[in-house]
DNA sequence: GCCGTTTTCGGCCCGACTGTTTTCAGTCG
């Protein structure tokens, strides 16, 4: 088992156990380790083969022998006790908002309800008002939570959510009662997946400003209204995907505005530990301030928060409680990476293969965001669906770069294509043709179903074929659509050290890809990166700003990052890169 | 179930909002 398998084995019995109505700490218990063990950078296995499991935080015995079992066999009986005696249905109707375990647990006990099916029907036959702790609002608010889970998969992606919280922020900021506005949250922090968009705001006046945003466009259902805090949810058209989702709008006053910044974006298990830390000083800390006896801390902004705590600031993709308040106190928090330090990207496609732009309209736009190069990788010529690359369109695509770059003045063009690593690991075209690119990303876009071993060794051969450069999106992933393939990402990267290739954060919002985790795991092996948008439109071009989030939620700083390097950097490398490969062929 | 530079037992973040209540439990973040 992996890691990813382990933490959601643990996250399941949390919830069972709190639909047993188990005591929350022991619940809590186990939402802590699977989380603690979805965010580990290195092998949960190895930790059990090393005897190590004990030295990771909030692992106490109990939990050493469970984690000990899933990883050796798989299994856990406690888990398979839990499940025989919790319905799945249960599970699935703690989705529902406003029902939370012991809701749901009065449901099964007294009207023996385990599925939504059966919770709808009950709720349309008025069954659910008469219970104890119910009423006609509680059954109207399950029947639509029901209503609204059919219709939503309940995260978006990162830059859906930018566009729906972007359209809120435009709605509210000009209004005269509006001091302060900031999005925070996960939004806030670049997860790659939100659940909903925190936006908070300070003012004297929060009435009518609670009044806009429940009354904003596109608002299907007000959850909420009240002085402080109002609920919506939303529906917008973004990229011609109707997204829905929540978002919560809070008003403070101006003094509290950046405590309740810091304090709503999170993480959850950030602000427990800057909590602790302010308990060591005599002070406390909340969403209002910092206070201890007969003292109130003032603080303009979040840094002053941190200051008064002895601690630099901390970025907001970094607050995930994995080791940075430590990090902050021994003053070895990473300088994080800037959008501004990139200078041109790599994976990109034209009109040669699925690309919606020519090659000059792509280099136009990437001049015109300010990078300084730009290179190509279309698909090669296997990749039929998507119009791959014979030889023939190769060269034509040579020479048209080749001509573009006599034209443009101070800015250069690299060739390079997206070449397929084949089923058995080799690629998808000859040495001869290979050596005519600047550069070469192996990508994976076919038999997706072989065993992790087959995926790793199949990556690991064409990892050490002398003209790969760079890996394109490690693990094919699609986010909220499907898992990546099956493949041992820890040898990947440390194959990667060994034969220097560049391992890449796939930009494109649906990738994100290396993740955030294993970018941490890469950095600490000393792998470089190299963020790419995957773009297939000018448009898309854009997308490596969302590869920076990823890299700064990865801790990584300039230097770890390939294309941060100058024109003639870059051009040194290659050429170097070139020159081996000749060489060998 | 975990944890400890006041602790090996007794804490474990805590405030807003809602709906069902008549003083509060449940849910959420």
């Amino acid at each position: 088992m992996d890691n990813q398998q382990v933490s959601a084995a643990l996250a399941e019995v949390g919830t069972l156990m709190e639909l047993l109505g188990e005591n929350p700490f022991k619940v809590n218990a186990y939402a802590n380790a699977s989380r603690t063990i979805g965010q580990l950078t290195d092998e949960i296995a190895s930790h059990v083969n090393k005897g190590t499991l004990g030295e990771i935080p909030g692992i106490g015995p109990t939990l050493q022998e469970k984690i000990s079992s899933l990883v050796k066999t798989g299994k856990l009986e406690f888990l398979e006790e839990l499940r025989a005696k919790v319905p799945s249905g249960l599970v699935k109707m703690l989705a529902i908002q406003g029902l939370g375990p012991k809701k749901v647990k009065a449901l099964y006990d007294q009207l023996q309800i385990d599925s939504l099916e059966k919770l709808k029907s009950a709720c349309d036959e008025s069954k659910v008002a008469e219970l104890k702790g119910f009423g006609a609002k509680t059954q109207q608010k399950i029947l639509e939570g029901i209503e609204f889970l059919g219709s939503v998969a309940g995260r978006v992606r990162l830059d859906e959510a930018d566009s729906v919280a972007n359209s809120l922020l435009n709605l509210l900021k000009d209004m005269k009662e509006v001091i302060r506005i900031e999005v925070c949250g996960s939004l806030r922090r670049r997860r790659e997946t939100v659940k909903d968009i925190d936006v908070l705001v300070s003012s004297k006046n929060p009435a009518p400003i609670m009044e806009k945003f429940v009354t904003a466009p596109g608002v299907i259902q007000v959850l909420g209204h009240g002085e402080t805090k109002s609920s919506i949810f939303v529906e917008a058209l973004v990229n011609g995907s109707r997204i829905k989702m929540q978002a919560d709008l809070r008003v403070v006053k101006d003094e509290e505005f950046p405590f309740a910044l810091a304090y709503f974006t999170g993480s959850k298990e950030h602000n427990v530990a800057m909590r602790s830390r302010a308990i060591e000083y005599g002070l406390k800390l909340n969403e209002y301030g910092l206070t201890g006896e007969n003292k109130n801390i003032k603080c303009k902004t979040e840094e002053d928060i941190y200051k008064a705590l002895d601690l630099p600031y901390i970025a907001p993709e970094l607050r995930e409680d994995t080791g940075e308040i430590n990090a902050a106190l021994k003053a070895t928090l990473p300088t994080l990476i800037e959008s501004k330090q990139i200078q041109g990207v790599f994976h990109n496609h034209t009109t040669y293969s699925d690309g919606a732009n020519s090659l000059e309209e792509m280099a136009n736009k990437a001049k015109s965001l300010g990078l300084k190069y730009l290179g190509f990788g279309d698909h090669s010529q296997s990749l039929t669906v998507a119009n791959g690359l014979s030889p023939e369109r190769v060269k034509k695509q040579i020479a048209e770069i080749d001509e573009l770059n006599s034209k443009m003045k101070g800015f250069r063009i690299f060739k390079g294509i997206e070449c397929d690593i084949l089923a058995d690991g080799s690629l998808d075209y000859d040495d001869e043709i290979l050596s005519l690119f600047d550069y070469v990303v192996g990508s994976v876009h076919t038999h997706f179903q072989m065993t992790r071993e087959e995926m790793t060794q199949r990556i690991i051969k064409a990892m050490n074929h002398p003209a790969i450069t760079m890996l394109g999106h490690l693990t094919g992933r699609l986010l909220l659509r499907r898992d990546g393939y099956a493949v041992n990402q820890e040898a990947v990267l440390q194959e990667a050290v060994k034969t220097k290739t560049l391992i890449e954060i796939n930009a494109h919002p649906m990738r994100l890809d290396l993740d955030w985790i294993h970018c941490k795991r890469a950095k600490e092996l000393g792998v470089k990166l190299v963020i790419n948008p995957d773009a297939h439109s000018t448009e898309d071009l854009e997308y490596y700003e969302y590869g920076v989030s990823v890299a700064r939620r990865g801790w990584l700083e300039k230097d770890e990052i390939f294309n941060t390097l100058t024109t003639i950097e870059v051009e040194a490398y290659f050429s170097e890169r070139r020159k081996a490969f000749t060489k060998k062929k």
